[in-house]
DNA sequence: ACTGTCGGGACACCCCGTTATT
DNA sequence: AATAACGGGGTGTCCCGACAGT
């Protein structure tokens, strides 16, 4: 049965994400995840070949999910500062649910970091990112709005460690702030500059 | 015998360092830190409670050796924005080694976060440098270096923001980049800002 | 459509045997089977209730095969001594294939030796196998051909004995030996007897 | 504290050869052995790395306890065909306890098959008595006792697979006959002949 | 006749921490 | 101070069989 098939799939997903979100991926049992899904071990590894594979699966979804949106933020941007800035405003949906998903993405991270074979498909998003913000930067020298000294590519892992650490930070105090704010004031302040300029 | 106790303590601080950085902290069992250390899992018992108390001894050592550092450096700067600019050269010593410790560091966090009771001491180390690049800035402002319309904390976020995500990217391409530099670039930049002044 | 489901069942009882031979019944997985046999696990239990069921078919068909083959040689056999030679000469295709069949067999021996419901059906052969060799030495008794003074059922177990210590042999170096000629020589040593006889 | 240990060690054996005999090897629990041996898991891990060393524990014991005696017996043969005949007496402890000993062994054997590494240790105790049998064999064809036509190895193989077939024989009806007895015969038998000699 | 999906129950292995012993 | 033995309690994985659907 192809419908039920595909809701029990989900639902593996679903708990998965909430639990090891919650509670960590080596401290999440296969039998929690069943068992908050209402699912059989035996369907669980119908559908999955290993915890690991939830895990994949998840973070495929999420990388993808991400992709599109920035993809189609980035392409919209007329003029390279302001797009920018635009970006920036964009970015609840990234922080929303953000602590539980950015977890999750550092633990992925540290697990792929001892294995090679999963280290290069965890390493490709962040360097297509890390070029795409490349590109941008040098068409911002180009085309005049942006400062011909800086190094497109060091100014594009600037963005990206801002970014990285904001999220970061985000989920070191996760509710007394409104992350949205501070990435547009961080982003504004990268680009104004922070030393007051003689007059 | 007092001499034999602490070079016991010490190896299973070396081992258990090594393996976590690794394997992380959940794969590596105590069995293993005491084959890597040479040590009975009696002895590792005799001086541990638990594996946590290693991985905690462990992060106070790197924490307090972290935390003279930058204090020292930061007391000595004289002009706040040149003071962060000395600051940032002066991080070698970070990024080397800093894979492993980072990774030590962020398996922390996130076990930290299921337990509010190691929470707080874990966001202690990132509020104190909160508030000590807070005081850097407001004091900026009020020396008139610094543009005085920048919201201090929100500047503070931005430069550990920075400082964390470097770290992060550093152990994504470990070997490809200098990060010394690239962390004193990214500096600058946040100084001289992105946009290009008219003249 | 009936083609088609003897041809499932036969591949299923093909993929079967290869890999009980190969891995043995325990290690072998129905998933592994079907996977074997190009079949899915629905149809592998429309055609047999259970894996023990694939087992018993397989064990009938080879035990019933050996049965025709032995009965007509014996009975072919006219004088007593000269037909078991005739008979030992007609052993290759029993050892032809005999590693993987004959531990087929010992598998099944040694699970039907803990369910006393199949134990007599799988001792069954071995002593059908018994009757016929003590017929064929009272036979040989009376008519004079063999030694009065032995045991017709001793002789039997005897003959068996050799006949299954040889083929568990056969698997011990399948390839070195031809096993063929030492069974013949083994029967002929068998009645011509081993001692030299004084002239 | 070594008493404990050493005694722990041998009831897990026992417990393991019990059950082993008694349910085979694969449907034997490694939680059953505990439990039949008074012993937690912790202990039997400390102990056997494996379930499978327990197994090869307990072979390599029952071997060397049968290379020993085999060995004593057979350099006491004064005059060969006795010596054998006198050999023959003397395997009562063979066949005592002999079913679950050589289920043991045959499903030893039956796992050796498949793995290559072990193999060669399985049949090198099957090598070593056909190598001293053969001996034995020609020892006596020059001493004179035995018919110089026959084949030393040839005659060695077939007094071991007597051995062999009767141990296996000994199982299907454990009960019914005695076993040393039928030995006793065979060998005489395979001394004396089969086949009536003519006056 | 055949398929995909599911159920539930083991099982081997391992692991962290303790305790008797030296 | 250090050891070996030990205690239990999971863990991921897998497996055999069932069954609704085609």
């Amino acid at each position: 049965m192809q419908h039920r098939s595909e809701e029990t799939h989900a639902r593996i997903l679903n708990a998965a994400e909430t639990l090891f979100a919650k509670k960590g991926f080596d401290a999440t049992g296969v039998a929690d995840i069943c068992a908050a899904a209402g699912v059989s071990k035996g369907a669980f590894y119908h559908h999955f070949p290993t915890k690991q594979a939830v895990f994949q699966a998840l973070l495929d979804n999420w990388l993808a999910q991400l992709d599109t949106h920035l993809q189609a933020n980035l392409e919209a941007a007329a003029d390279v500062p302001a797009g920018l800035v635009a970006m920036a405003s964009r970015t609840e949906h990234i922080f929303e649910g953000a602590s539980s998903r950015a977890m999750i993405l550092l633990e992925f991270w540290m697990q792929a970091s001892r294995q090679p074979e999963i280290w290069k498909l965890a390493v490709a998003p962040y360097q297509r990112y890390l070029e795409v913000f490349e590109d941008i930067f040098t068409r911002g020298i180009v085309e005049g709005s942006l400062n011909r000294e800086l190094e497109p590519r060091s100014s594009a892992r600037l963005v990206i460690a801002i970014g990285m650490g904001l999220l970061l930070q985000s989920f070191f105090d996760p509710s007394g702030t409104n992350w949205q704010d501070v990435t547009e004031d961080g982003i504004r302040i990268l680009m104004n500059g922070l030393v007051k300029r003689e007059p």
